[in-house]
RNA sequence: AGAGUGAGUUGGGCAGUUGCGGUUUGCUUUUUGCAAAACGAGGAAAGUCCGAGCUCCACACAGCAGGGUAACGGCUAACGGCCGCCGAGGGUGACCUUAGGGAAAGUGCAACAGAAAUAAACCGCCUGAUUUCAGGUAAGGAUGGAAAGGCGAGGUAAGAGCUCACCGGCGUGCAGGAGACUGCACGGCCAUGUAAACCCUACCCGGAGCAACAUCAACAGAAUUCAGGAAUACCUGAGCGCCAGCUGGGCGAAUAUUCGAAAGAUGGCUUGAGCCUUCGGGCAACUGAAGGCCUAGAUAGAUAAUUGCCUUAAAAGACAGAACUCGGCUUACAGACUCAGUCGCAAA
RNA sequence: GCUGCUAUGGCGCAGUCGGUAGCGCGCAUCCUUGGUAAGGAUGAGGUCACCGGUUCAAAUCCGGUUAGCAGCU
């Protein structure tokens, strides 16, 4: 199993946010577009709206953790960029929660199959 | 048992599964990848309010300006910090608070009220004159935060430190103390408040900050001047750039420097005024000796997720995330625990 | 991470070597007009971000807290 690549690039989550497609759930939102990079690569944005520092590593270790069961249990179609916003109930929430969130969110915008997420 | 005071500790623990960060070791070995091991956020990491180390700017210089501190003695690398102690204020007490030099060097300000605000006559009182006034007087009234030291007695035409006792303040002398200061005696009777207003006195401070700075890579542009003497090299004068503000003074010039643009890698980056234990010195802050220990170094940022058990009356919960590093201060903080004083009540 | 600045009526701002806080626009009422706009008159609206200290007295001086804004490779 591979670790994640992660985004550090402002203009990458500014192409995100214009040209990626987006699903909202209450514990998270997600943005997704295609890469030619040849992995799949996440972001994650925790605003000053969260809370203090300790409240946004928090919601940051939660999606991530979160993101690696999603990964390890399904199966991405391509090569993806995500982005992860934080909201204000992610931090009180466990990481399965928000792991069916995202998963909800990539069938939705049919990046996983509705098979194999059992 | 109750109330209250001071000082300190702690800030959940254990195990399983899936994962993260740099380090070390081994294998592979150009990078890289794999495996194992131990380690991996705080008492405030916060605010950035002080003080230092470190780096660069003349290994940093003088004067002015500017800033800071303020009883006294000590501790410390240093401090605006800490300890002790003095004065003042508060509390029945344990104890707490205290930017606490100088207003007799000078200047400014003191609104409104009040007759008058640093200088005195509005009413009143007394004397002369006789209803216009002149003089004396700070006892009493009224205003104010503050009204000419307070209060009592003598004294006087009425009054007044005019005189006296006590208290307060100032000065001098003596005694005690390391000193601030305290106690006693004597003297004269004067001094509003404000210095977190300017200021004076004493002491301290050069500037900027790890996004400092160094090396490598990358980079399109601009500036590096003029005069005189001389030998392209040097000297003199002016200019330019840098040296926190001004003045002096200093430094600089072609594989170099400065400005601009671009923003990438490596170092700086963790062994340090370090921590623990024992013994010694000191009332204490602190300090000396011996022995032992190595305890985060990321660079969009690592400590997580999940399950079970223990602790708890119950629920793992408060405040909160290192970013060059230390010493303090301030601010935030659920719960738990320890120690030492105090007060009144009851009982013995 | 570091360095600065700001907070005053609904909005934009004065006032900061202490002495009872104002201006413009806006708002309300009245006048003017057949009616409206413009104009004129009157009025309301303030914990001077918050907490403490100095002072007789603090928007102002001093310390702390909170929020917002700007700059630095």
């Amino acid at each position: 199993m591979q670790r994640y690549v992660s985004l550090n690039q402002n203009k990458d989550f500014l192409r995100l946010y214009y040209r990626g497609k987006s699903c909202a759930k209450p514990s998270v939102v997600v943005y997704a577009a295609k890469n030619r990079a040849g992995v799949c690569r996440i972001g994650i944005t925790t605003s000053k709206k969260i809370g203090n520092a300790v409240e946004r590593n928090r919601s940051r270790r939660i999606i991530k953790a979160a993101w690696q069961n999603v990964f390890r249990d399904n199966q991405i179609k391509g090569n993806w960029d995500f982005v992860f916003v934080a909201r204000n109930k992610t931090k009180f929430q466990k990481s399965t929660v928000v792991a069916n969130a995202i998963a909800d969110s990539l069938k939705e915008l049919g990046i996983i199959d509705e098979k194999r997420s059992d």
